[in-house]
DNA sequence: TATTTTTGTTCCATCGTTTGAACAAATATA
DNA sequence: TATATTTGTTCAAACGATGGAACAAAAATA
C-alpha cells in the first residue's frame, strides 16, 4: 500500500529514454518539444501517477503559487466569506491559499506572519487584529519582498494595497435612517478607536448626529472588542445611567446581539422604545426575533477585489502606485429599527 | 526597503570563512561543530538577518514539519477550539499547522486534500465532511505515506487513529436526562446516519428509548444536515404533525438554535411543553433564552490527543497498530431541559 | 549542392540546505 | 615516540525541477 515511492520526472524520463529536462519541459508545455513526446510524457506521468514535487519547483522558480490569508476570526460570515472569495480567484489563477486567523491577538498575528514567510508564500493577504497598533511585522512581509494587500481593518500608514467600504458613510446611513424613524438619543457601542475603521465609524457617527443637531454625548461612545460580552455588558450599563437612549448603533452584529439580549431580557420593546442596528450582515441578524437591522459590507465583492489586487501586483511587480478601493455601504433595514 | 535579498547559509560562511556546510552543521547544533564557532554563527546569523529556507531545507530532508487540518467549517465553536489545541500542542514541537475547511462539501474536502499533499505536510489531521461517503481521497492519504489522523467525524473502515467522543452513550445520557424529567414523547433531530457519529447517536436514542420502554417512532427521527435552516423547518414539521413531542434531542446545536427559534415563534413553553436538547456546547447554548442543554464534547482534549496521535506516529513510523481514543461526553442541563 | 534556419533534444548549472565520507590536526593511549 | 582516537572542518553528492546554452538532425533557402 505504502510501498510505491512517488514517481519523480526522472522516472518519467527513463521509462521513455528521454532526459529529465526534456519531461520538464514537456510538461510545461515549452515549444521546443515536439506534440508527440509532450503526448507520450503526459501518459507516462498519469501512468506512473506522477505528482510534481512543489517544494522543488517552487524552490528552483523562487515561487510557490501559496498565497497567505490572515483573519481575525474564521467564525465570523464577513471574514469566512471573504477569504471563500479570494480562495475562488486565485485557485481560478493557479494559487492556494493558506488560511491562518489570528484569534485578534497581535501575538498570534505575528506568528501566523512569520509561518507564512517562512513557509515563503508569494503574498499575505490580511485583515488586522483588533489588538495590532504596531506595523512592524506588516512593513517586515513588505521588506521581504512578499506582496501584501489589506482588507477591511487596514492602516493606511502601511502603504499598501486596500479593500475595504465607506466606514465613514456607513454610520451616516445608520444615522439618517434611525433619525428618519424619529430617534433622538442615538447611543454608539463602538471598536476602539486606534483601529481605522472603528475610529471612522466613530467620527461618521458624530458628524452625522452634529449634521442633525442633536447632542454628542461622550458617555454615549463607548469603545470595546465588540464581543457578545461586550455587548451584553454595555447595554446594560446604557440601561443603567440616568438618561437612556433611544436608539443603539452598534459597530459589530455579535456585539448587537449581546445588547439585544439585554434589551429582551430587560423586557425593553426593540424598536418600539430603543431601536437596534448593527454592522456587517452576519446571517444571524435576519434569524433574531426581532431581526437586526445592519450594515452591509459586501464580503464576497471585498474577496475577489483583494485577490485581483494581488494577482495585479503579480503581473506587474515594479508597479509602485497603491491601490485603494473603497465599496459603498449599503443600510439593511430590518424589525429592530422599523418603527414607522 | 526591498533591496536586501534574503542571505543564505553561503553568506554566513563567506562573512566567516568557513563552509556552508559547517555553518549548516553549527545552525543544526552538529555534535562535531566546536561551541566557539557554533557561536560566531549564530551570531553572524542575527546580523545578517538569515532566515532559513523552508522549501531547499524540506527537500533535502524529505520533511516539511507542516501538518494539514481539515475541518468541516470554522465558524464552529467545537471545531476551531480542537485546532486550537492541535496547533498549540504541534507549535510545542516545531511544527507549524495549515488549516483548512471543507464547508461541508466533499468536492472542496478533496480539493483541500490534493493542495496539503501537493505541499508536502507530513501529516493531515480532518474530520470529514458531511457529503462524504467516499473514503477514496483518505486512502489515498494513507498511500502517499502522509500520516493521517481523524477526530469526531471518522470511519472506522480507514483504520487510522481516532480521537472522539462515546456518541452512543451520549444519547442515552440525554434520554435518560429527558425521562427523568417526565418527557415520554422524545423525537429525534439527527444528522445523516452515513456519518458514523450520528448513526451511533440516533442508535443510542432508540435503545435508550426501548430501555425505558417508549415507544420509537420512525417519522420522529428526522436526518438532516443540521443547519439553523434544518432546524427551524424539521421543527415546524414536528409541531405540525398530529401528535407533538414532549421533548426533542437535537443531534447539533445550531440546529437545535433553528429548532428553538421556532418554538419561541409558536408560543410554546420551553421546557414546559417541549424540552429540548443539543449537542456540542457551542457557546451561543448558554446565551439563549432559554439557555440550551447540551453535551460537551471536550474539544480542548480532543486536539491535544488527536495532535499527540500524529506526534506518535512521527516517533514510530513503523507502528501498525491503530490507536482509536474514545472520550466520556458530559451532559449539560441548563433551562432549556429542566423541568423538575 | 552548399548554406542557413528551424526543430527537438541533451547538457549542465542552479535553487539553498543537508549529510555521510574524507581528511587533517589535535589529543589520548600504548 | 609510534599509533590510535577524537575533534573540527571540508568535500561532494544529493533532494527534484528548471531553463539557458549547446548541439545534432532535419527542413528550408540560396
Amino acid at each position: 500500500m505504502e510501498n510505491k515511492k512517488k514517481s519523480t520526472i526522472k522516472d518519467i524520463a527513463a521509462a521513455l529514454g528521454l532526459t529529465p529536462s526534456a519531461v520538464s519541459k514537456a510538461l510545461n508545455n515549452h515549444p521546443r518539444i515536439s506534440e508527440k513526446t509532450k503526448l507520450a510524457v503526459k501518459e507516462m506521468a498519469v501512468e506512473l501517477d506522477y505528482q510534481p514535487n512543489f517544494l522543488s519547483s517552487a524552490l528552483r522558480k523562487g515561487k510557490s503559487n501559496l498565497v497567505g490569508v490572515i483573519i481575525p476570526r474564521v467564525n465570523s460570515h464577513f471574514f469566512s466569506s471573504v477569504v471563500e472569495n479570494i480562495e475562488k480567484m486565485l485557485n481560478l489563477n493557479g494559487y492556494n491559499i493558506i488560511m491562518t486567523q489570528s484569534n485578534e491577538l497581535y501575538a498570534k498575528e505575528c506568528q501566523e506572519i512569520d509561518t507564512l514567510l517562512k513557509i515563503q508564500v508569494d503574498g499575505i493577504i490580511a485583515s488586522m487584529a483588533n489588538e495590532t497598533t504596531n506595523l512592524e511585522f506588516y512593513e517586515k512581509i513588505k521588506s521581504r519582498g512578499t506582496e501584501l494587500v489589506l482588507f477591511d481593518r487596514g492602516e493606511e500608514e502601511l502603504n499598501v494595497d486596500y479593500v475595504g467600504i465607506d466606514d465613514y458613510k456607513s454610520s451616516h446611513l445608520v444615522v439618517d435612517h434611525l433619525v428618519s424613524q424619529n430617534c433622538k438619543r442615538i447611543a454608539h457601542i463602538a471598536g476602539f478607536h486606534h483601529i481605522r475603521i472603528y475610529k471612522e465609524r466613530i467620527h461618521g457617527y458624530k458628524d452625522a448626529l452634529e449634521k442633525w443637531n442633536l447632542d454628542i454625548q461622550d458617555n454615549w461612545i463607548i469603545e470595546s472588542n465588540l464581543r457578545i460580552e461586550d455587548g451584553r455588558q454595555i447595554m446594560q450599563q446604557l440601561l443603567d445611567a440616568p438618561e437612556r437612549p433611544d436608539a443603539v448603533y452598534v459597530a459589530g452584529d455579535i456585539a448587537a446581539l449581546g445588547a439585544l439580549q439585554v434589551l429582551l431580557e430587560n423586557n425593553i420593546k426593540v424598536p418600539e422604545e430603543i431601536a437596534l442596528v448593527g454592522f456587517s450582515d452576519e446571517p444571524f441578524t435576519s434569524l433574531t426575533q426581532p431581526s437586526i437591522s445592519t450594515i452591509n459590507q459586501h464580503s464576497d465583492q471585498i474577496g475577489k477585489l483583494a485577490a485581483e489586487a494581488f494577482l495585479n501586483r503579480m503581473s506587474h511587480p515594479k508597479k509602485k502606485t497603491v491601490n485603494r478601493i473603497i465599496l459603498e455601504p449599503e443600510l439593511i433595514v430590518r424589525q429592530s429599527s422599523k418603527r414607522i
